[in-house]
DNA sequence: GCTTGATTGGCCCTTTGGGGCAATAGACGA
DNA sequence: TCGTCTATTGCCCCAAAGGGCCAATCAAGC
């Protein structure tokens, strides 16, 4: 491999090959039975994704710790319910503030109250092991869609968020005033500004907002909020 | 008490009371084991609920298929897993796409599998008895609270589209270009008619929709789709 | 045949929105 | 202290929206 960096552009294919795998998807599969990583990393990888094992949260949480968040692209994590120091549950707990990746849990031995707890903390599903390639799959693609989705949705915020952020505070202000219906002249007044005052603030906001009519104004402040 | 409601205005009383109870919501348990209908229904009273009991789901669908949809006012249901003929998972198939009220599951004997299965299903809790009266209080104080919302909504939206409903065709046509940001005449142009008459409509649509600034219509529009 | 509702169009006027040009004033970092 | 940024305003002009008044066409229903 390291022989094959140097000849030929090796990084070029396995990277290709990589990102490709990661725009369908990456699947992170933690559990503590070394057989089951692989089996799955197998299963997960002959389907064209992406797969990251570790056979134990801690080892997980270090990784994330020292990479930040993970590469872009869908991700999500299986992960199993029972192991020793942190568990399924308790990874998920620790997970809430840090990721947003969604979350699949399996177990072959846990009772209805993992379960719960589970889909309480935000699980997308709770497989029992042992469960069908199938059901496995159709769980990771909707998870994955769930990320892509979340992703999606987060993009779009940030991207509005930094616009907004170069708004005046009193160009928000107008922005808002505008964006709940009020007439120009209504605004002047309430401001206690003149209506050509009005009219240049709301020129720049729909500059700075990059919309063009009213309506799309009215989305992006809805969306914000 | 009795003396009370006897000597003054009884009916009065002890309707605005139901009332009272119908508003702070009510709650319907559905087990084949009397004892814990009892115990569970004077939990509910005690805090305030209405409550309706059954002692197995065949009774229940008995009943609301005779009665239709039930009483205005947020409205649960917790049911039983574990039930002869008609089981939990198999009620909350049925209930599916017959009502809209919230549901939360309880077993004492079920596995992770049927947790799962119920959660998948869209109930918004599973509990585990015996459980806390603190732990149920909880469950059932959130899930009337999805279900003052689902109602809410619903309502709102039958509002909107009774309005919808009133708009003819091309009012409808119109409203929609409307709502998408176009200009009068832009919407002239490509329905090949006069900028007069696109006004005509706008103003219909404004008028019907009972809304009065261009903002309003684009949320009405925008709730409904 | 007549009424009604939907759709359409023209003429004309007012209000509101959009924007160029020029200018003043306070705040703030270089 | 100077230049920049932000907020502010006035004057003027044009485009778009809102709407009154009048009127024609056409299909459906009584």
């Amino acid at each position: 491999m390291i022989r094959d960096l140097c000849i030929r552009q090796p990084i070029t294919v396995s990277d290709r090959r990589l990102a490709e795998r990661c725009a369908r998807g990456r699947v992170v599969v933690i559990d503590d039975d070394a057989e089951i990583l692989l089996a799955l990393c197998a299963l997960f990888e002959l389907e064209g994704y992406a797969c990251e094992t570790y056979d134990s949260a801690v080892a997980f949480l270090q990784v994330l710790s020292e990479n930040g968040p993970c590469f872009p692209g869908p991700c999500c994590l299986l992960c199993d319910v029972r192991m020793p120091q942190i568990d399924g549950l308790e990874l998920q707990r620790r997970l809430k503030e840090l990721g947003d990746a969604p979350m699949l849990l399996m177990s072959g031995s846990s009772g209805a109250p993992e379960a719960a707890s589970a889909f309480r903390a935000g699980a997308l599903d709770f497989l029992i092991k042992p469960m069908k390639a199938e059901t496995l799959l159709d769980a990771v693609t909707k998870a994955l869609a769930v990320s892509a989705q979340r992703q999606h949705q987060r993009t779009r915020r940030d991207e509005l968020a930094t616009r907004l952020n170069a708004l005046t505070e009193r160009e928000r202000e107008i922005a808002q005033r505008v964006a709940l219906g009020q007439r120009n002249l209504e605004i002047a007044d309430a401001l206690g500004i003149a209506l050509r005052t009005v009219k240049r603030h709301r020129h720049q906001v729909m500059e700075k907002l990059e919309v063009d009519t009213l309506v799309d104004l009215v989305h992006v402040i809805d969306e914000m909020k």
